[in-house]
DNA sequence: CAACATTAAATGTTATGACATATATTAGGG
DNA sequence: CCCTAATATATGTCATAACATTTAATGTTG
């Protein structure tokens, strides 16, 4: 739907105006639809985001720092992530012996297999972008990297 | 940049797959540098929105629910949003005669003055699009309207 | 009108992002 | 080797989103 209706503003100044109120509100229908896939396997989407990249690394651990450069959203709070993650015992953590300031994290089977299992989530998940063909999306992650420039 | 250089992602599995990470991304770079110009005027970005719909409405009220339909990212805590602002004396607040279960929401003139002194904030702002011309800006709105379905 | 449903806000909880500060460990310079 | 700087995490605080529950007021129905 257009977005002067969905929020019900009747008209923006410009295209760039319209654009910044468009990315926070794409990003919101999409983290909406996101979550409630997430939902079903228990972890948020930044808990997810952390597993996939553990993923990434194994057999090989992950450091903190790597994590945070890594991950979508945020530089952020990837220590308590962690902690969360390790509670629901789809992470492990010890102390890097080469460099005890380090702490080496590693996706536990469990982890693993709880990907095993988002894995057809993320078929229901792409179904979402069934409004827009593939040369579409192309245009858009173009238009994307380059207004960051 | 190319997404993939800014997360270290090797390569997605499809344009799509990328799209979503995109988006993500994006929004939170647009809302990193909002963010740093509004702390200039002392308020976070919802907040901000707030005071915004409420420049809309004045000098009418706004009911809670009314600020919930049309924040821009997500039907929240509108109430504690407003409570925050009332400490800041950027609005007042009081119970609606005709329907005691209602409040009504209004901007002050420490809330219009502080909207004022942001029109310059807004301008540098807009110097964050530079790098994409004004019907690219539009195509992006297009494609982000109609990938919402 | 009395009992119940609905509605509008407020409140409580958990996870998070942003930010500052603290702590432990390692690296480097003299 | 000792002192200080730099580094890797951890921790504390505040604002927020998401969600559930509670409270107060109004509407509805028999």
């Amino acid at each position: 739907m257009k977005l002067e209706e969905e929020i019900k503003q009747k008209k923006f100044k410009n295209e760039y105006d319209k654009l910044a109120v468009n990315i926070i509100y794409t990003h919101g229908w999409l983290l909406n639809n996101y979550s409630s896939f997430l939902k079903q396997l228990g972890v948020t989407a930044s808990q997810y985001n952390i597993l996939r990249i553990l993923r990434g690394q194994h057999p090989n651990p992950a450091s903190i720092n790597l994590l945070k450069e890594r991950m979508i959203d945020k530089m952020s709070d990837a220590s308590r992530l962690v902690e969360r993650l390790k509670k629901k015992e789809l992470v492990e953590r010890e102390i890097c012996p080469s460099d005890r300031r380090q702490v080496d994290v590693k996706i536990t089977a469990k982890g693993l297999k709880l990907l095993q299992d988002s894995d057809n989530i993320e078929e229901q998940f792409e179904q979402l972008f069934k409004e827009i063909k593939p040369a579409e999306a192309k245009l858009l992650n173009d238009l994307l990297d380059r207004l960051r420039g």
